[in-house]
DNA sequence: GCTACACCTATGTCTAACACATAGGTCAAT
DNA sequence: ATTGACCTATGTGTTAGACATAGGTGTAGC
């Protein structure tokens, strides 16, 4: 199979394909003519794989390492479950963020719907947003 | 000033006030021995407004062009409207992906806690991914 | 004046996970 | 053989900075 019909069986766009390619996440036969790949059964399964765990969150390093480990004969369960809770606090702080943002932005949107537009001077470039007090507060401890 | 103090002032890093410099969304006056730069009251002034539009989810490149549209003695306020309703559809959606993202995580975790880890054979690379079902429905429309 | 030395600076490179642009290859119909 | 639609590999672009490095600054001690 080529680039193409791989990446349409999984749901994946060729580019992403060529992409794990390239990274050596896969590794499919070359024709030595053209350069064209040519997956196998075993390439699928293991794009299967890839697009699993990128769907879980795991990134495409977090995949490779896990692949590395399974191919080492070692069970790469542990690392899985240790990944996972990592990237899922990360997820969990994003989300944070993200609501966050998002009231900033409501709140905003709320504000500047009694004001009106306005030509700046000098001082100001947008006094809509300058007027917005609300600043992300930079609470990165740690 | 010199990037740093400013950098300092306004709660950012001085990577980041080199970063705006170099994409001239600030542009201090540079000292011809060192290449220094030299941060004016103005300047300070423009990152002001940049810090707080970035904490309102505008891109860098929303923010040049709303910069530009005001020193072009035009109102940006339109545009400043325009572009956060759609920066806030943006975060809408992301904010959904990320619930769902974090709802397959965490089944993820609590369906593997009742499973042994286990080595891998020829036909899986983890089994605790692959017998994990839930997929992240591609329901990519419009 | 000279030298240490801590701290600062500008510039170039790197990041994640692909998407996009382009030059060239394939293949069925003519 | 030629057309033309579609496909391919490869190089580059994307975001918003972080990081690495070579070199500059400025104060303290001599």
């Amino acid at each position: 199979m080529r680039v193409k019909e791989v990446a349409e069986r999984l749901g994946v766009t060729a580019d992403t394909v060529r992409f794990y390619t390239r990274i050596r996440l896969l590794n499919p036969n070359t024709n030595p003519h053209n350069q064209y790949k040519e997956y196998s059964h075993a390439d699928v399964e293991r794009l299967k794989f890839v697009v699993a765990a990128r769907s879980l969150g795991f990134t495409v390093e977090d995949i490779s390492t896990i692949i590395a480990k399974a191919e080492d004969h070692q069970s790469p369960c542990p690392t899985v479950r240790q990944i996972i809770e990592k990237r899922l606090e990360e997820t969990e702080q994003q989300f944070q963020d993200l609501i966050a943002l998002r009231a900033r932005m409501s709140a905003a949107i709320a504000q500047w719907e009694n004001i009106p537009d306005r030509v700046p001077n000098g001082h100001m470039i947008c006094h809509m947003i300058e007027s917005f007090a609300g600043g992300a507060s930079d609470d990165s401890e740690k």
